[in-house]
DNA sequence: CGAAAAGGGATATTTC
DNA sequence: CGAAATATCCCTTTTC
């Protein structure tokens, strides 16, 4: 998508193309994208945003309904400055997404209720789960699907990729029956992070080369996006 | 015993 | 191109 920053006009078809794009994407889904750290970041330097009611609690993962995307939406809906950032916010999702991890995918599944007939947890605060054996397969095809795959994900072939996980440790099989756990690690990298969370937004997860540095400021994020080979279009230049 | 679950080597693909 | 992360195949072993 094209994007407008403030003091152009932000208005028109950008934005629609923005909010298109927040409704088609879960709330889990995007909080795996890289961008997301930039995404909080942007919302973060916008004080008059942070200082919204609506999410001064961060609400719980577990809250049916709860949408930031929502949230986000409706406390831009009147000043051009916000729905610039809501640009911004869309923008490095868009460029920051990067290939699901199957890891990525069980614990977000984990989060889902409508997955709860597939896979739940047994020790949550342990990163403890289990798959619910006579819909193991059904999870293990929509795996497939997401990654776009080729043949049917089995959840044969899905325990096999899991198994692997226990060479680096970040998932463990556990001794009971369909039974993994997440390593410490893992868990707390992909910990509900509702937006706000200052450890979230100033302690990031730190890769072990470039992948992408603690995002201070969003300039710096986008320097590291135009360093990486990444155009940001703006619309008039 | 039989079925389901677990385990893992070998090789093919896809993506960064 | 090479490495990482599966995906796929497929056969053995363990558990219930």
């Amino acid at each position: 998508i094209s994007c407008s920053f403030p003091d152009q006009d932000v208005l028109g078809q950008d934005f629609e193309d923005a909010l298109e794009v927040l409704q088609q994407h879960s709330d889990r889904e995007m909080q795996y994208s890289p961008g997301y750290k930039g995404c909080l970041t942007v919302i973060n330097h916008h004080h008059h945003l942070r200082a919204s009611p609506s999410y001064s609690a961060a609400p719980s993962t577990e809250e049916q309904g709860y949408s930031w995307r929502n949230v986000i939406v409706n406390s831009c809906s009147s000043f051009k400055t916000s729905m610039s950032s809501v640009l911004t916010f869309v923008l490095y999702f868009l460029l920051g997404r990067k290939k699901l991890r199957l890891f990525e995918y069980l614990h977000e599944s984990l989060y889902d209720p409508a997955m709860a007939n597939c896979i739940q947890w047994v020790d949550k605060p342990n990163g403890v789960f289990q798959f619910v054996s006579k819909n193991k397969e059904k999870l293990a095809e929509l795996w497939g699907e997401r990654k776009g795959n080729r043949k049917i994900m089995t959840y044969q072939k899905m325990a096999r990729a899991l198994r692997n996980y226990g060479r680096t440790g970040e998932i463990i099989k556990i001794r009971r029956k369909l039974t993994y756990q997440f390593s410490a690690v893992v868990l707390k990298r992909l910990a509900p992070s509702y937006f706000l969370g200052k450890e979230t937004v100033y302690h990031p997860y730190i890769q072990s080369n470039q992948e992408y540095q603690c995002a201070d400021d969003w300039m710096s994020y986008s320097n590291y996006m135009y360093n990486n080979g990444y155009a940001l279009q703006h619309a008039n230049s």
